[in-house]
DNA sequence: CGAGAAAACCTACCATGGGTAGGTTTCGCT
DNA sequence: AGCGAAACCTACCCATGGTAGGTTTTCTCG
């Protein structure tokens, strides 16, 4: 999550911290989720293991730390303060599309943190909870000012949408020619009504 | 795939081979997939792991062979000549909700198959053609008959169900609570033009 | 029925992986 | 200056997937 502790370091611990943040993301996203050891990321910023594991009580929890930070770039990136966020996740997923080793290391994140005592359990679970929530209220907002039917379920739009988002990016990552974010706003505007659309 | 030599064996070989797969099946639904290890089947079995590995070349050779083949017995069991393949997706999906070993070990695989070396990439990859292909030809029935409006892309419905199945998965590994057919049933009827619904 | 070939195993071994224990060096504040 | 904590390292441990090479079982066929 983002309540941790401020975890008083020095200046040096701090950077270092950092850098193999970045070491890791790098390796993943060149090696893939699987292929990328603690080994290798440790040597990747001149540390060994053990060194690694001073920062982090353990690869998952590396990993997850990884995701949630690229999340939280990728969103305030992203986020401003618009409140379509429905339009924005058709950008994010759009996004997506360029970068194959970080889809993969959070559909591989999603998966392995179901397990309730994995250190990402709560916040993929809060993840959800979010987004969700956040859509919903899109939604709504749309139906308030009157482009979308007011007799929508928005939680069911909600959900679709970000199972649409979670498993076109599977897909996706088996097919990369697949369209994400052109089968996603076709199908989103499907389920709300607007003018339908064609796709390759 | 389905093209494997006959690969002569004697029956002793050939009904080991089948317990293994049972077992790995139980194992892998009552621990999850990532804590099953090839020692704990071999024991479930009464053999060493090398003893499975002379019938199977890896443990992920092992894991896709479960998912396969539990993959064509659920097809078959819900199959039937029925051409409404939308409604069968739906059904498979609501008995899904029954299994959360297997939807893990699916998602699972489905992930980590992403690797063109993985032995269950090209399995994983003509399942999904098929699949959008047939959703695809259920959409077009049904145009046909009248009973869905003709300008809508059946392949961005098929995607966009395919994706919906596999990211309900996704989302219900965290939250067991959520109603991944109603879902995904009341967004098809929105996508499809019918009466909408509601959700809890 | 009795070779003999292949299948069905096993024991022993290896490399790699994540992770721990406990020490040594470096840092920075008082 | 000195002291406590952070920033590392070395040396392990153990489980894991996987291999090499042998031994026993099973079947087939003359």
């Amino acid at each position: 999550m983002s309540i941790d502790a401020p975890a008083r370091r020095y200046a040096k611990g701090e950077a270092k911290r950092r850098a193999i943040l970045d070491a890791a993301l790098a390796v993943v996203a060149k090696h893939g989720y699987r292929n990328s050891s603690l080994q290798e990321i440790a040597d990747a910023v001149g540390l060994t293991k053990a060194g690694v594991l001073h920062y982090f009580d353990s690869r998952e929890e590396l990993m997850a730390e990884v995701v949630s930070e690229r999340d939280a770039h990728d969103r305030a990136r992203v986020d401003g303060l618009e409140p379509d966020q429905l339009g924005t996740l058709s950008r994010i997923i759009e996004h997506n599309g360029t970068v194959p080793g970080l889809v993969q290391l959070y559909s591989r994140l999603v998966v392995e943190a179901e397990a309730p005592e994995h250190p990402a359990h709560g916040y993929v679970r809060e993840r959800y909870a979010l987004i969700v929530e956040t859509l919903a209220d899109s939604v709504r907002a749309r139906q308030r000012e009157g482009s979308v039917r007011a007799d929508i379920d928005p939680m069911v739009v909600a959900r679709a949408a970000t199972a649409l988002s979670d498993g076109l990016q599977l897909q996706w990552l088996h097919d990369q020619t697949l369209d994400m974010s052109g089968v996603f706003d076709a199908a989103l505007e499907l389920m709300l009504g607007a003018a339908p659309r064609t796709e390759s």
